[in-house]
DNA sequence: AACACGTGGAC
DNA sequence: TGTCCAAGTGT
């Protein structure tokens, strides 16, 4: 622990760990298993990693649950009806996951007759799969050679190695490092190794470096400052946006709702009517900007925070004598609001205007 | 390279 | 309370 000089890393000591510490995964083959020849199911995995980009793996269970229950293959997912997607990934966020989830699935369903290329730049010439998700699946479902770079991968190789470039740029340098550290033997196992201990151990604060394989390797531990990598570029502050939305019910417990174009913030969600959401200080969040004339009342707001804004909706309600067909808007009952492909942003705002539609605990 | 792109949990 | 962050990708 306290000696000054470092053995080198190696891949011996982390598959080791991870024999005794991996977690078990809904969509994992155990250690045990693996080394018995199984591989996991390259459809699981795959899904599974697209969901997992950026978001955790405890947000990630239910939907991957659900998907696999109701979209069983890659086939099943190719022909599954677009909006039964959307709306069975509504709540997960980063939309352009689930539009590309489904581009992918139809690819490979016709392209690649119902299998998935076990290559890495096959696997990266589909839609949604990038760097890291074609090396993971290369190294996870085919036992590839590959190096998986992710923020958990980052964290440990920057710390590993005292990797002081900060972020993205320093990223080159650390994969030279994974790579040079992945093993033959057992690969997907290697990498998901790393990402455990990344999750586990090698955490953002307050690293457990005592239960770490690598603490007789680690040059960040040497240093006694492990929670000083990985460098990262200063973060952009975070604009505010504002606008109101507008729920309309008629006396049958229907609400207006519409669809979001296709690409972009929320692209091809569901929505009800909104103005445009502007950081101007004259930006259109009165009543005034309704999408018709009706009995609008104001009934709160609802502040929501994006990735590189923060949106504050005022929320507008009005009950609607009798329905007015819109050309693009259809009305929905409350009752099956749950099917529909809505964002928890919009969610909120119905929330707001109507109580206990929807449980909605946070907001 | 830099930015767009969601959400909820932890501290 | 604000800040950070979680298995990134597309442009």
């Amino acid at each position: 622990m306290t000696s000054t000089t470092l053995d080198a890393p190696s891949a011996t000591p982390i598959l080791d760990w991870y024999d005794r510490h991996h977690r078990d995964l809904p969509w994992r083959v155990s250690p045990p298993m693996a080394a018995r020849g199984v591989r996991a199911d390259p459809y699981r995995v795959w899904l599974s990693e697209v969901m997992l980009q950026q978001t955790t793996v405890q947000a990630v269970k239910p939907y991957f649950a659900n998907f696999l229950a109701r979209w069983p293959t890659v086939r099943d997912l190719a022909e599954a009806p677009n909006d039964d997607v959307m709306a069975a990934w509504a709540g997960l966020g980063y939309y352009a996951r689930a539009r590309n989830l489904k581009k992918c699935a139809e690819a490979v369903a016709t392209q690649h007759d119902g299998v998935f290329p076990d290559t890495e730049d096959g696997l990266k010439s589909l839609p949604g799969i990038g760097d890291y998700t074609a090396a993971a699946l290369a190294a996870i479902a085919f036992n590839r050679q590959a190096a998986v770079m992710d923020g958990n991968v980052e964290r440990v190789i920057s710390r590993l190695y005292a990797i002081s470039t900060p972020l993205p740029a320093g990223k080159t340098l650390m994969k030279q490092k994974v790579a040079l550290l992945t093993p033959a033997d057992r690969p997907g196992d290697f990498a998901q190794a790393m990402m455990d201990l990344g999750a586990t151990i090698c955490t953002p604060k307050r690293p457990a470096c005592s239960l770490c394989p690598f603490r007789g390797s680690c040059e960040a531990l040497r240093l006694h400052d492990p929670e000083q990598f990985p460098v990262k570029a200063a973060k952009k502050e975070r604009p505010v946006r504002r606008g109101a939305a507008f729920v309309a019910v008629t006396a049958d417990g229907e609400i207006l709702l519409r669809r979001r174009i296709a690409s972009g913030l929320l692209g091809g969600m569901t929505e009800v009517p909104t103005t445009a959401w502007t950081s101007r200080a004259d930006g259109e969040t009165s009543a005034d900007a309704a999408p018709f004339p009706a009995q609008w009342e104001p009934c709160g707001s609802v502040t929501h925070v994006f990735t590189h804004f923060e949106l504050r909706l005022s929320i507008y309600r009005a009950a609607i004598p009798s329905r007015i067909q819109h050309d693009d808007k259809w009305w929905e009952p409350v009752t099956n609001l749950e099917a529909q492909a809505l964002p928890t942003i919009m969610k909120k705002a119905i929330a707001t205007a109507i109580p206990r539609v929807f449980a909605m605990p946070k907001g």
